[in-house]
DNA sequence: CGGATCATTCAGTCTTGACTGAACGATCCG
DNA sequence: CGGATCGTTCAGTCAAGACTGAATGATCCG
């Protein structure tokens, strides 16, 4: 019978870390990587992860492939070794500003054309969409100050 | 049979809404009240939101309370009337910057217990977490800045 | 070439949570 | 009081997507 309540503060911090993500609309298990990547500070290979986490290769495989395209982690290689492994970005601060703002825009972007499509009948519901969209826009603007001052 | 490619453009906005709100990791519904909510720019009740979105009043109820503690939307009430009525939050923008930055705070809070428990014999494994807590407190500091800076 | 060791893909399972319908309590009006 | 009309709660259903295991393709080494 293992453990029920685990005391070991490492698994803790990953756990929580998974639960974060989870928090976040990511998967959890993207969350535990990025944790059991802060705790060990070094390159970790494909199996390494997946036997100290206890989930599948195609899962590890997946999520740390889905960290890379969010700039949290990159794909290293060891001369004279197949495996892939992932370290964390230094500053991911960077990415993680980035990608929001890019979402914002985005949806900024997606909401202006389909307020182009509304009748001039509906000026005042135009309005109303247009100021929130104003918003958006200002906000992502704001990120991309923010990584700027950050990354000084 | 219904028509399946709708070209209204009014349900076409309230979708759009109702899929940005998904992919924010809300309710759909939730997006499409706020979506009709913009459109209408009146207050509305539970329902008229229920007969014109074609959901049950109980999802209305649920996601309509869900958007008023995120600060989107308000009850109000109407003499003689026993409906409650909702209605969009003029300047919702201080409600959304501050939500995020209050998750920020939070997480940066629970990583910062977390960390806490780690053994001094992990010190590089701390000094990582404090740089990322460090950074989400900043970030959380700087919507605050945001937040006047848009109301001003 | 043939076995071994990778990462990835894909079909299928299972969990999470959004949504519904029916009941309930409260409030109002006749 | 009794019917009607609210909003909310709760158990149950259903769909989305996270995760797995087996199969596939690629690369290396003997």
């Amino acid at each position: 019978m293992t453990q029920h309540t685990p005391i070991d503060p490492v698994v803790n911090f990953i756990e929580l870390m998974g639960l974060q993500f989870q928090g976040d609309g990511a998967p959890r298990i993207a969350g535990r990587i990025y944790g059991l990547l802060l705790m060990e500070g070094r390159p970790l290979g494909l199996q390494d992860m997946a036997t100290r986490l206890q989930v599948s290769r195609a899962s590890i495989s997946t999520n740390a492939r889905l960290l890379a395209t969010k700039g949290l982690v990159e794909l290293v290689s060891q001369p004279g070794d197949r495996q892939d492994y992932y370290q964390l970005i230094p500053v991911p601060h960077v990415s993680i500003l980035e990608t929001v703002s890019a979402r914002m825009a985005s949806a900024a972007e997606r909401m202006t054309q389909a307020e182009a499509m509304l009748p001039e009948e509906m000026g005042e519901a135009k309005t109303r969409v247009r100021a929130l969209v104003s918003f958006y826009r200002q906000s992502a603007d704001f990120m991309q100050r923010w990584v700027r001052e950050v990354s000084s």
